[in-house]
DNA sequence: ATTACAGTTGATAATGATTATCATATTCGA
DNA sequence: TCGAATATGATAATCATTATCAACTGTAAT
């Protein structure tokens, strides 16, 4: 199965690269991680795997998650829940978020006059950006169309 | 000493509305976070009282931070370090950050063309700001001119 | 293919921030 | 002043994540 990805081919490039090796166990994580569209927790990511390869522990599941973010396949997301998560980075390069406070969907959205303005805001206060994150809580459309709230 | 501040005011007001108690503890906590100036954690703020009141318990100094949050006085940030600052926000109405990531100064910014273009952005996708948190990370100006690293 | 070693794994203990528990103490309106 | 409602502090519990460590595996050289 295990198509031959871009993302692939950067992991084992970077494994290569730091003298680590390329474990049935980081396969099985990497694929099943490309396979899922959202933002994903480590501890989601695990549950999935257990059914089918029961013997993948957590621990591993953190350190693979860490990997793919070293190597820039993955991107950690901390929202202030306490959780982090991950996303894709390739095909996303570069995004902030959207997220519902009502249904917890999180949106991906792209302004360039935004980041221009965020860096002409930096070199007003001397001040070097390396990377940034905006994101806007509120109600999705969705869930604003709903009038009535669930129960 | 205690002054009457306008964040006093606002806290007896909301704790009498809600029937809660003004307690010792809750004015010294209070007093206590508005003479400081940083992002504070809760655990620094229960070191700062410790040597004047040996008897305040960390939980308490968790719990009227949070009611401090729920009246408007301060406001929780998650940087993604793991810890919740705080900070006030009287005469602080609106800003956001630049962190930097070398010696951790947090600075307060402010740019009124970014929050229009927020709420453009939000519009163009039928979303419903309530609120948005923006951060900078990178090097401060004083970080970058020390040209040679620390050690 | 075999070997040898550096790197990896999973189970579990440990951590660190925050919250829940609960018996005792305090506040505040009647 | 009294009494019910709320708060408190010490400590246990929680939850996500990381460290530990003995057993295992990938890899490059033989």
């Amino acid at each position: 199965m295990t198509p031959i990805t871009k993302e692939t081919e950067v992991f084992t490039g970077y494994l290569k690269e730091k003298d680590l090796k390329l474990t049935e166990q980081r396969k099985i994580i990497l694929d099943a991680f490309l396979n899922i569209e959202t933002h994903v927790t480590a501890e989601e990511l695990y549950n999935k795997l257990k059914p089918n390869n029961a013997n993948i522990g957590v621990a591993t599941v953190y350190r693979t998650l860490r990997l793919l973010c070293e190597c820039g396949i993955a991107n950690e997301l901390k929202f202030g829940d306490g959780v982090a998560r991950y996303e894709h980075l390739f095909g996303h390069e570069h995004h902030d978020h959207l997220i519902c406070i009502r249904c917890g969907k999180y949106t991906e959205v792209c302004d360039p006059a935004i980041e221009e303005l965020q860096n002409k805001l930096a070199k007003k206060n001397h001040f070097q950006v390396l990377r940034h994150r905006m994101e806007l809580y509120g109600i999705c459309e969705d869930c604003s169309s709903e009038k009535d709230s669930k129960h």
